[in-house]
RNA sequence: GGCUCGGUAGCUCAGCUGGUUAGAGCGUGGGAUUCAUAACCCCAAGGUCGGGAGUUCAAGUCUCCCCCGAGCCA
């Protein structure tokens, strides 16, 4: 079976996590649940950059080494991703010694192409980007646009990588149209390649905190070739041979590399362009998802209005994050983060609408039915309003997860839920109780309520996974992994069977001061 | 400066190739109900579709100009 790889970026270890790395790995994470609950066989890859002259700064800030500084870090991404229940298949490090063997191994592929040779560059600097600036050399202190902070003069040797050589390999990838998705960020690219690609450096010189580049010493890889190949030894990273020949056996080509819109450049021109090179085959997909912002503001440390991945678990819980972001942004847009409408959704969607969907049917089920699920018709009605809209739920949940449009899913779910309120509401199984002889068809009633339950539990899944435990508990079962496309058709819920005593499966949230 | 994408109800957005009274969710106001997490359900108000000109029997939907916002240009 072929394998679906999914992979975040490996993330640059300069700061403790932040909310973005959060968002693009739990949005992986919705996926890569999906992928294996539909019987694929998942590969989710996620990790760590750790090579950098930024780093290398920041460590000698704080007075300690450069790979304490990453210990640190990465050890705080870790444990980031096991509290949060991401479920990465891989966790790699740029500082592992297979990866490092890998890299030269990449290196020497590239350079026995021919595409790489030895040239001088010079120009303004921004360390922040690891990236040369267009400034023109007699410009007086320069400053990076995007990191306010002083160009530096560089003059120096570098090893250059043909880039050029694959101008119209790179026009024929990028012009597939599902390569780079969304499609509005497709135009970006190609507007950017259509001028025409020119060499890049993939080394530094005098940059201690790197790989170093065999056979050139004083030369240490850059950032963007090591982290890409990581990708590579990340799937590699199962105790067997470190060998590029292993990789298809491994689960490469990746179906879709999960990044943020930043990086798209480097993941859909140059790094396709490597693996050419390389004698690879080429991801799938690269997905460049939106950037967040905070009440209408960026976030960051100057303003002080960042939002803590650690803090929003701790007060939010992981359930009401992950619905509130992938839910209420189109993955692939800019998204917001209000407040006020995180809580309303949350509340309205999470708690009342399908939270209370079930504890209201459950307990009247334990009431009037032995504590147990009603028994129904022995025939399935498929006019059944419920039946209907669950299986046209279905559809579109099956349709929109694997192109990322959570939020489709989201609403389809979503409606499902109304629709078995409305139910309950039309039918009123509580009125019907109070005269003798509606009870087998208020059990009908109850149960089809109920199935429709146990269907937005297993649905929801992979959005939120813990909600959908709780859900799926409180109906005395649980996701079975192995036979997701069977527990979907209508009827699987068996009648007799005990209710556990209801509780909200979702709490509200009050917050009553800024997170 | 060049290119791209947006500007539709208080908020976030949907409106395919132009065609009946412009839609959804949230918020707000009202009603109904009691099985339920003061939840659910129903109803209502609210928009000169950024501005102007043009094409057309007919434009949120096409053309041109302008204003505003966002992004890309190693």
């Amino acid at each position: 079976m072929m394998t679906y790889t999914i992979t975040t970026p490996l993330y640059y270890v300069n700061d403790k996590p932040h909310l973005g790395s959060l968002y693009t790995t739990m949005a992986s994470d919705a996926l890569a649940r999906f992928q294996r609950l539909e019987g694929k066989q998942v590969m989710f890859v996620t990790g760590v950059d750790e090579h950098g002259q930024k780093i290398q700064r920041t460590a000698e800030v704080n007075n300690i080494s450069p790979q304490q500084h990453c210990d640190q870090i990465t050890r705080s991404y870790q444990n980031l991703w096991s509290r949060w229940d991401i479920s990465n298949d891989r966790f790699i490090r740029t500082t592992s010694d297979r990866h490092q063997l890998l890299v030269e191994a990449f290196f020497q592929r590239v350079e026995t192409s021919g595409d790489v040779y030895l040239g001088r560059q010079q120009g303004w600097y921004c360390v922040d980007c690891e990236e040369y600036k267009d400034e023109p050399p007699q410009a007086q202190s320069p400053s990076c646009p995007t990191h306010q902070k002083p160009l530096e003069w560089r003059d120096e040797e570098n090893l250059f990588f043909r880039l050029s050589r694959f101008q119209s390999q790179i026009e024929d990838l990028i012009s597939q149209p599902g390569f780079i998705r969304p499609v509005s960020r497709r135009n970006e690219i190609q507007n950017f390649v259509a001028q025409g690609l020119r060499d890049f450096s993939i080394s530094r010189v005098d940059v201690d905190w790197g790989l170093p580049v065999p056979g050139y010493p004083k030369h240490t890889f850059y950032v963007w070739f090591d982290a890409l190949v990581g990708y590579l030894s990340a799937l590699l990273d199962d105790g067997g041979q470190v060998r590029l020949e292993r990789l298809e056996e491994c689960g490469w080509p990746a179906s879709v590399h999960l990044i943020g819109k930043d990086i798209l450049r480097f993941h859909a021109v140059y790094w396709p362009a490597m693996l050419i090179s390389a004698g690879l085959p080429l991801p799938k997909q690269v997905f460049g998802h939106g950037f967040l912002t905070r009440e209408g503001q960026k976030m960051g440390k100057s303003l002080g209005n960042v939002l803590d991945p650690e803090k929003l678990l701790d007060v939010c819980g992981a359930d009401a994050i992950r619905w509130y972001l992938l839910r209420d942004i189109q993955f692939g847009h800019d998204g917001d983060f209000q407040q006020k409408r995180f809580m309303d959704l949350v509340n309205n969607d999470l708690a009342n609408t399908i939270g209370n969907l079930l504890n209201r049917t459950s307990t009247m089920a334990r009431k009037w039915f032995e504590g147990s699920v009603p028994s129904h018709r022995n025939e399935i009605d498929y006019a059944h309003p419920l039946v209907t809209t669950a299986e046209t739920t279905i559809t579109i949940v099956r349709e929109s997860m694997p192109s990322m449009a959570f939020h489709d899913a989201a609403e389809a779910i979503l409606k499902l839920a109304i629709a078995a309120n409305v139910y309950l509401n039309e039918t009123a199984p509580w009125s019907r109780m109070k005269t003798a002889g509606n009870e087998a068809e208020v059990a009908d009633d109850l149960y089809s309520v109920l199935e429709a339950c146990r269907l937005v539990g297993l649905l929801i899944n992979p959005l939120v996974p813990s909600l959908s435990e709780r859900l799926l508990n409180q109906l005395g079962l649980s996701i079975d992994g192995n036979d997701w496309s069977n527990s979907l058709i209508w009827g699987q819920l068996q009648s007799g069977a005990l209710l556990p005593p209801s509780q909200p499966v979702m709490q509200r949230l009050e917050l009553s001061s800024p997170l």
